[in-house]
RNA sequence: GGGCAAGUGGCGGAACUGGCAGACGCGCAGGUCUCAAAAACCUGAGGGGACUAUGUCCUCGUGUGGGUUCAAUUCCCACCUUGCCCACCA
C-alpha cells in the first residue's frame, strides 16, 4: 500500500542528489521558462503559495515530459516592511530574520515536491542582488527617467512612508489599511509615463495569451483619453487658463468654467478674497474625508471667482467658477463646462442656474428638450456657428485644427497613470545611489562604488524619521565629482523596483559585472509561462512591463514583453473566508503533508477547482483523492504480483476500448495543460481512465500494462513521487536511478486510437432522438439518409406522415421533421 | 456612473465548433464484508408525474423575459443578481 511518508522523502533526496531539475544551456531542447511570483520571506508558506507554485511545477514537469528544457527558478521578495517590524517587535537584525525565514521556507517548497532549479536562486535583500537596482536607476538617472521633484505625496501615517498611487487602495495603504494623508516632500520618480503609449500597444501581443480581466484592468490603469487642450484667455488679465477636453466639438456649448481649488489661479485668487480661501479649505477637507465612502459623488459646491474667460471659438464672456468636483491631479486642473452635453456640468449648472446650451443633436431627431439630464452620445452639431449640420467627431477635428492655426489649441493625450513614486523612507530596502554636494548638486554615485551597502548596524526604533538618516557614517559622504563632504540620500526604493526585473535576474544570477549577461538572456526571455495571483495585475506586471522596456531600449533584452503568458490563479479560502492570522483560520500546508502527503496536496489542489477559480478548502475532498491514490497504487500491485489471475480474458473490443479510452485521456490531459490551462477536468480524466480500468475483465494483460504506464506517466506532473516510484516498482528498475529527467517522455498517442472510422449518430425526429445508429465517417449525406430511412425502427415514426425537411450536421445527427 | 467576469443538483464543478445537460469528485442513501467499527468494494439519485409498475414513457429544468435554429448552458436582444477593477478622469 501506498505510504507518502516513504517514498516523497526518498524521492526528493533522488531529486537533490542528481540534480534532477537544473537547467542545462547546453542541451539542444527547446527550452521553455516557467515563472511563478516569488515570495515574500514571511516565514511560512501558506495555502496560496502551494497553489501558485503547484500550477508551475505542474507546467514544468510537463514540459519536461514533452522534450523541452525547462527553465524553472525560484528566489525571494525579500526587502520590505515586516522584517523591519519583526526587528522592532523581537529586537531581531532584518537580515538575520529574512535569512532564516527564506532557510524554513526553501525546506516546505522541498517538502511539497516542486521541481526548481535552485542553483539559480537569489535574494533581493542581497547585496549582489540590489546592486543592479542601483546601477539601473543610475542608467535612467542618465537618461532622466529618474527624477526628483517636490510634490503633494500620499503618505501612509502608520507605516510612515509615502505611497505611490497604485499602492493607495480607495484612500488606504495597500498595506496596512490606514487611511493615507497628503504630504508635501521632494520625492524620486520613475517616468513611466514616457511608456505609457508602448504599455497600452503592448497589450496587442498579449491579447490571447493573457487574461482578459488583467488587460482591461491595466488599460484602466494606463486611461488614456484623447482630446485637446484649449486655452481660454481670461477677460481683463494678461493671463490665460487652459484646459483639457476629450470634447471640443461641444466647444460652442460651453457656458462657464471650472477650476480646482488647488488650481494656481484659485490659490492666487484665495489670497485677496477671504470667501474664495473659505472654500478652497472646506473643499481639501471634504475631500480627505470623502475617500472613506467614495461610493457616491456628492452633492456640488463652488464659488464664482469673479474672473469670465473668453471662448476662443466665439469670443463670448463665461463666468470662472472654483469646485472640488475638478481635481488638479487630472489634465489640467480646469475644465470648460458644456451643461448640455457632460453629466456633471449639468448638475453644477442647475444648482447655480447657469446657462444650459444644446449644440450636438441626436442624427434624425430633434434636440432633447427635456431638461433632465445632458445628452453625453454621438451626434450632429447645431448652435456652432459654421460647423452646423457637421458629425461631430468631424467637427472637433476641425474646430482644433482652426484653433491650432491660431496657436489657441492643439490635439492631446492625456494619462491617468502618473509617474512611479519609488522613494521610501524606510531602511529595508534599496538604498537609492544618489549623493547631495553643497558644491556640485545632486550626483549619482559612480558605477565602480556600487552596491552603496545597506548598515547592518542600525537601530530600528519604528518612529521618527528613517533609520538610514540617522546613521551618521551611512550619511556623511563624499561627491563623486568635487570629493568634497556631500549628504546620502537616505531613502530606498519601492520593493516594488526588485520585482520588476527579477525574472531577467535568474537568467543569470551569479554576474558581477552586468546585472545579466545579455546572450544569456536572450536564450531565455521571453518567460513563456507566468503564474501568479491576479492582485498583481496593476502594479508589479504593469512596472515589470515598463521595466522590460527601458531594458529592451538600453539594449539588454531582445524582446519587447517579458511574459509571453500569464495565468492568474484564484484564492484559497476556508469556509468562504480569506485565510489569516487574526481570524485564525489557516490550514497549515506542512500540517496536511504530514497526514495526506504532498502529492494527495497537490492532486486536491489542482482537482478542486480551476485555476482562476476560488478555491474552497475541503478536508474531505482531500480524503477523495486519498482513495484515488490508493486506487491506483492497488492497480500497481495487480500488475506486479504474478500469482495475481485475471479474473476472465479481455475480449477485443474491451481491449480496444480501453486503449481508445486511454489514448484520449493522454490526448485530453496535454490539452487541458497546455491550452486549456484547466488542470481540474485534466485530474478528472485521468480517474475515469482508472474507474475503467478498475472494471476491466484482464487485468494484467499487455493492454492493461500500457495503460497503466501512461495512466502513471502523465500522473507524474500532478503526484510526482507517488508516479516516479510506482513506476519504477512497475517497471523492476533499481528504484535509486529514477529522475524524471531524461527517463520518460509523454506518452504517444496513436492517432488511430483518437480519430474513430465509425461513429455515433443521434437520429432525431420532430425534435426527440429516436435512434443511434453506427455508420462510418466519410459516409455521403444520400448515403446517411438512405440508411436511416431503411431502419425499420424509424420507419414506425415515419409510415403514413408527410415528410416535411430533413438535415444531416456531418458526424452528429440526422434531424426529421413529418407531419 | 463606467468597464470586465460570472450565474448549471445539497456542494466544488463538467459539457470540443450549437448536438442525449449534470462528466469527475465531495456529501447523502442503501447494500456486501465484519461480532462490531474502520478501510475497501457494489448500487442509487436533477424536480415533478404516468403506466399495462422493478422497466418503459411523459413533462419541466442551466438567473429572468424574448429571439434565431430541426436543435441553445452555448449565438443575438433586454433585464435581474453577484464578484472584481476603476471613478466627480473633464
Amino acid at each position: 500500500m501506498y505510504n507518502p511518508q516513504e517514498i516523497e522523502p526518498k524521492r526528493q533526496k533522488i531529486w537533490r542528489e542528481q540534480n534532477a531539475h537544473t537547467f542545462d544551456p547546453s542541451s539542444k531542447k527547446p527550452k521553455y521558462y516557467i515563472l511563478v511570483m516569488f515570495p515574500y520571506p514571511s516565514g511560512r508558506i501558506h495555502m496560496g503559495h502551494v497553489r501558485n507554485y503547484v500550477i508551475g511545477d505542474v507546467f514544468a514537469r510537463y514540459f519536461r515530459l514533452k522534450g523541452y528544457e525547462v527553465f524553472h527558478p525560484i528566489g525571494w521578495d525579500s526587502f520590505g516592511l515586516p522584517a523591519e517590524n519583526a526587528a522592532i517587535k523581537n529586537k531581531i537584525p532584518p537580515r538575520l530574520w529574512t535569512e532564516t525565514n527564506i532557510e524554513h521556507m526553501k525546506k516546505q517548497l522541498a517538502r511539497l515536491g516542486i521541481s526548481y532549479d535552485w542553483s539559480s536562486e537569489l535574494a533581493t535583500s542581497r547585496p549582489e542582488y540590489y546592486k543592479w537596482n542601483q546601477w539601473f536607476f543610475l542608467k535612467m538617472f542618465d537618461k532622466g527617467l529618474a527624477y526628483r521633484k517636490q510634490s503633494a505625496v500620499n503618505w501612509c501615517p502608520k507605516c510612515a512612508t509615502v505611497l505611490a498611487n497604485e499602492q493607495v487602495i480607495s484612500g488606504a495603504c495597500w498595506r496596512c489599511s490606514s487611511e493615507v494623508e497628503t504630504k508635501d516632500l521632494e520625492q524620486w520618480f520613475i517616468k513611466i509615463t514616457d511608456y505609457a503609449q508602448a504599455l497600452l500597444d503592448g497589450h496587442k501581443a498579449l491579447e490571447k495569451n493573457w487574461p482578459d480581466e488583467v488587460l482591461t484592468m491595466q488599460r484602466n490603469w494606463l486611461g488614456r483619453s484623447e482630446g485637446a487642450e484649449v486655452e481660454f484667455a481670461l477677460d481683463g488679465t494678461p493671463e490665460s487658463l487652459r484646459i483639457f477636453t476629450t470634447r471640443p466639438d461641444t466647444l460652442f456649448g460651453a457656458t462657464f468654467m471650472v477650476v480646482a481649488p488647488e488650481h494656481p489661479l484659485s490659490i492666487k485668487l484665495a489670497e485677496a478674497d477671504k470667501k474664495i480661501a473659505d472654500y478652497a479649505s472646506e473643499a481639501v477637507a471634504r475631500r480627505v474625508k470623502s475617500h472613506e465612502d467614495s461610493k457616491s459623488p456628492t452633492e456640488k459646491t463652488g464659488v464664482f471667482s469673479g474672473l469670465c474667460a473668453v471662448n476662443p471659438v466665439n469670443g463670448e464672456k463665461i463666468p470662472v467658477w472654483i469646485s472640488d468636483y475638478v481635481t488638479m491631479d487630472y489634465g489640467t486642473g480646469a475644465i470648460m463646462c458644456v451643461p448640455a452635453h457632460d453629466q456633471r456640468d449639468f448638475d453644477f449648472a442647475k444648482k447655480y442656474s447657469l446657462e444650459i446650451r444644446s449644440v450636438i443633436k441626436p442624427k434624425n431627431a430633434g434636440i432633447n428638450k427635456s431638461l433632465d439630464g445632458a445628452y453625453e452620445a454621438e451626434g450632429e452639431m447645431i448652435n456652432s456657428g459654421d460647423y452646423d449640420g457637421l458629425d461631430n467627431k468631424e467637427g472637433a477635428r476641425r474646430i482644433v485644427k482652426e484653433l491650432a492655426g491660431k496657436n489657441l489649441a492643439k490635439a492631446a493625450v492625456h494619462w491617468r497613470i502618473k509617474d512611479w513614486l519609488i522613494s521610501r523612507q524606510r531602511y529595508w530596502g534599496t538604498p537609492i545611489p544618489v549623493v547631495y554636494c553643497p558644491k556640485c548638486g545632486i550626483k549619482g554615485v559612480n558605477e565602480k562604488d556600487l552596491p552603496v551597502k545597506l548598515p547592518d548596524d542600525i537601530a530600528i526604533t519604528g518612529s521618527g524619521e528613517s533609520p538610514l538618516a540617522s546613521h551618521k557614517s551611512f550619511v556623511e559622504a563624499k561627491c563623486p565629482d568635487c570629493g568634497g563632504p556631500a549628504r546620502r540620500e537616505t531613502d530606498t526604493m519601492d520593493t516594488f523596483v526588485d520585482s520588476s526585473w527579477y525574472y531577467a535576474r535568474y537568467c543569470d544570477p551569479k554576474n558581477t559585472s552586468s546585472p545579466f549577461d545579455k546572450n544569456k538572456a536572450a536564450m531565455l526571455l521571453p518567460v513563456d509561462q507566468y503564474v501568479g495571483g491576479i492582485e498583481h495585475a496593476c502594479m508589479h506586471l504593469i512596472y515589470s512591463r515598463f521595466w522590460h522596456k527601458f531594458m529592451r531600449d538600453a539594449g539588454l533584452v531582445t524582446s519587447d514583453e517579458p511574459f509571453a503568458q500569464l495565468l492568474t490563479q484564484g484564492m484559497v479560502t476556508l469556509k468562504g473566508e480569506t485565510m489569516s492570522k487574526s481570524k485564525g483560520n489557516i490550514v497549515e500546508p506542512d500540517e496536511i503533508i504530514q497526514k495526506y502527503g504532498a502529492d494527495a496536496l497537490r492532486l486536491f489542489i489542482m482537482f478542486a477547482a480551476p485555476p482562476s477559480h476560488q478555491l474552497d478548502w475541503s478536508d474531505s475532498g482531500l480524503e477523495g483523492i486519498r482513495r484515488f491514490l490508493n486506487r491506483v497504487s492497488r492497480l500497481a500491485e495487480k500488475a506486479t504480483e504474478s500469482d495475481n489471475a485475471p479474473a476472465r480474458p479481455a475480449s477485443p473490443e474491451e481491449s480496444l476500448m480501453l486503449k481508445k479510452i486511454a489514448a484520449r485521456t493522454v490526448a485530453k490531459v496535454a490539452r487541458d495543460i497546455e491550452i486549456e490551462k484547466q488542470f481540474n477536468t485534466a485530474v478528472s480524466s485521468m480517474m475515469e481512465l482508472v474507474n475503467a480500468m478498475t472494471t476491466y475483465s484482464s487485468d494484467g494483460d499487455e493492454v492493461w500494462r500500457e495503460a497503466l504506464e501512461s495512466l502513471l506517466i502523465i500522473l507524474s506532473p500532478f503526484a510526482p513521487h507517488f508516479a516516479q516510484e510506482t513506476l519504477a516498482t512497475l517497471r523492476g528498475e533499481a528504484k535509486d536511478k529514477y529522475n524524471n529527467k531524461d527517463d520518460d517522455r509523454w506518452p504517444d498517442v496513436d492517432e488511430k486510437l483518437l480519430s474513430d472510422d465509425e461513429i455515433e449518430i443521434a437520429v432525431q425526429i420532430n425534435g426527440k432522438v429516436r435512434a443511434h445508429m453506427i455508420i462510418p465517417a466519410d459516409m455521403d449525406e444520400k448515403s446517411v439518409y438512405e440508411k436511416v430511412l431503411a431502419d425499420e425502427k424509424i420507419k414506425q415514426f415515419i409510415d403514413g406522415k408527410k415528410m416535411v425537411k430533413y438535415v444531416y450536421i456531418p458526424k452528429k445527427i440526422v434531424s426529421i421533421v413529418v407531419k
